[in-house]
DNA sequence: GATGAATGAGAATTCATTCAT
DNA sequence: GATGAATGAATTCTCATTCAT
């Protein structure tokens, strides 16, 4: 890995521009946040970032294209713990692989608690559906690739269809904890979603 | 519960309120249906409803009450099926229960899909995150009685976690797959589904 | 000629209309007049007619329609005029018409000259091209008709053509003569328009 | 006229400085055409100029001057052609100036019937108000020249009145027959322009 | 009660122009 | 001189809501 000779003056433009792109991103999830959806305006993150109308539209072709771009950044930031996660626990044993996913999870989810409620509550599902897809997809790929590896002992059917119920499943029950807090302890819902994924996979 | 004795005079003037109130609500129905929830407004609807934006005001608080109360209807008549469908199965076998269950549940949605489109994938959550944790609390109270009941047979946890896990699960899987339609049919969901639930009840 | 019975409640409200339009006609002429047809503005238009923004809308589809109102409005007083006197005109003898007509174009451009130059001079042709057309056309129309009529005594080609030719050229030296001001007095502008039309006419 | 000794080392900067209001010339008409003139913008003719819009700033004070000054080149172009065919025909016999010189005019405008309709229908004639008035005093001069020489044999009118009356009906009836294609021929429009020109000289 | 014209704050977006590099 | 990122005032248009009739 040897660093290329730097373009001599594309370089700094380069980080100009990448500086640029970070400054509304944050601005945007300060005002999605601070103000929520609705009212959420182009000219207030371009003013909480710092920077004029005009030059938001330099980077972003529309008010759309940076909500999608701050949502496309916590997604990938989630998906990517996630993954990592389930894969360092795909060569352990069995039975902790969705005991340790699962704590993953919440532990990212948790973090960024006021974000995800925006993100799952607040943003129409449709405008990051993509998105949410995409990290969906990601994690059904990993567990069906693991239920794949394990075909014999888990239940008989396509991992592909096993991963969409059980990626789904935990999806919806980490998520609504996280946001709906529901009586019981982190680690009662841990329990309650490793025994319903672990007993499912074996039936 | 007997009705108390109607005003003499206010009985007509409250059917003409409850037929505004209904014109509205399917105009909104309508509205959101053939528009999308972005490009609804209050003066389409007032005009879908042959009335005057100004008499819409006099009905409902705001454009959310409208939104709120065309939700609520359906979250309504969606939870009476489903109560009732669950209801029915209460005295039954045990092992039909979840089955019968989540065909009820498919067939509810299935016939309306296009405004479920609208009411999960368009309209923000926070829009309707009251009348849909009212749908689950009358199910998970539904289920929580039941499981109440078994106890013994199932697993030892209140029923309450047990339900709040299960209905979550229940309605996010089976809302995705009338939206996304994943490659199996609908009684392969509903295997699946029916054998996650039982292994985890019975784990 | 009876009066219909008026509808009872209609008529105030296309009073009102009618007010609202005519409102918005007369500042977008001032604008118009004042400030020149790149810095008029809908905002300004509203300001100026005292009304807000969003009425403005309820009356016209966009920018575009209030310039196009207001300029249709100039052009068929012109037009007006102009037929009037023409056909005022056509019965009388000959060698007045085109004099008789000439002074009354000047009359009602002079009497117009500043709109005039917003007209010709600042809007854009294609803006009006239209509008113009219409004037153009319908002047034409009756110049055509009474060449017909004089077919023999004037010159031997399709009416439609020498009118197409005198009409232009009027309008033209009409024009730049009350925008340009040439050193010439109207009289003598007058006479050496008549002499070519004649000229041509007869030759 | 002898150009003075040129400084040693300012010459090649007015070379390149040459080539960059060239450039941008160029690119100015290329963007009128392709996106008219409510649609071009300062940016786009630098882009297309390959040059940046802070260049352009160099060469040009504002907007305005860029059009200015393409418009200038194409007028200077049209009045070139159109004194040049009117110098030609000055010895000639006099009854066959205006036909050649119609066609010398027609020939011109047909050649840049495009840019014409940039020109005459979408610039507001303010825009080019005087490059415009350039070239007709222009072609009025040589025109009143040529009839005070004929002075006796033409209508006894101050030339520089006649050359104004017949310069202008000229350019509006050639520009509007490129640009509207009324039902008649080249030749046919010639013929009528011709005649009327010719009978009002000799009226 | 019903009406619907009127409201007006505010949204997204543009583009001529500047100025630090 | 050249650059082009940054500017920001200004523009068109929307729509939830009001209130005089």
């Amino acid at each position: 890995m040897v660093a290329p000779t730097p373009p001599v003056r594309k370089a700094p433009q380069q980080e100009r521009s990448r500086l640029m792109v970070e400054k509304i991103l944050t601005a945007g999830r300060e005002v999605l946040l601070r103000d929520g959806y609705d009212a959420a305006s182009t000219n207030k993150v371009a003013k909480q970032a710092g920077i004029s109308p005009g030059s938001l539209y330099q980077y972003f072709a529309d008010k759309d294209a940076v909500v999608d771009a701050v949502v496309a950044k916590y997604a990938d930031e989630l998906s990517d713990r996630v993954a990592a996660s389930l894969t360092d626990q795909l060569g352990g044993p069995d039975d902790s692989l969705i005991h340790a996913t699962l704590h993953a999870l919440l532990d990212a989810l948790e973090e960024n608690e006021a974000f995800l409620r925006v993100f799952v509550d607040e943003l129409p599902r449709t405008r990051n559906h993509e998105r949410l897809a995409g990290v969906e997809q990601r994690v059904s790929d990993l567990m069906a690739a693991y239920l794949a590896a394990r075909r014999g002992d888990v239940r008989d059917v396509p991992p592909s269809r096993a991963a969409w119920i059980v990626v789904r499943a935990i999806e919806q029950l980490t998520v609504r904890y996280v946001l709906d807090r529901p009586p019981m302890s982190r680690d009662e819902l841990v329990a309650e979603v490793d025994a319903m994924v672990t007993a499912y996979l074996q039936s």
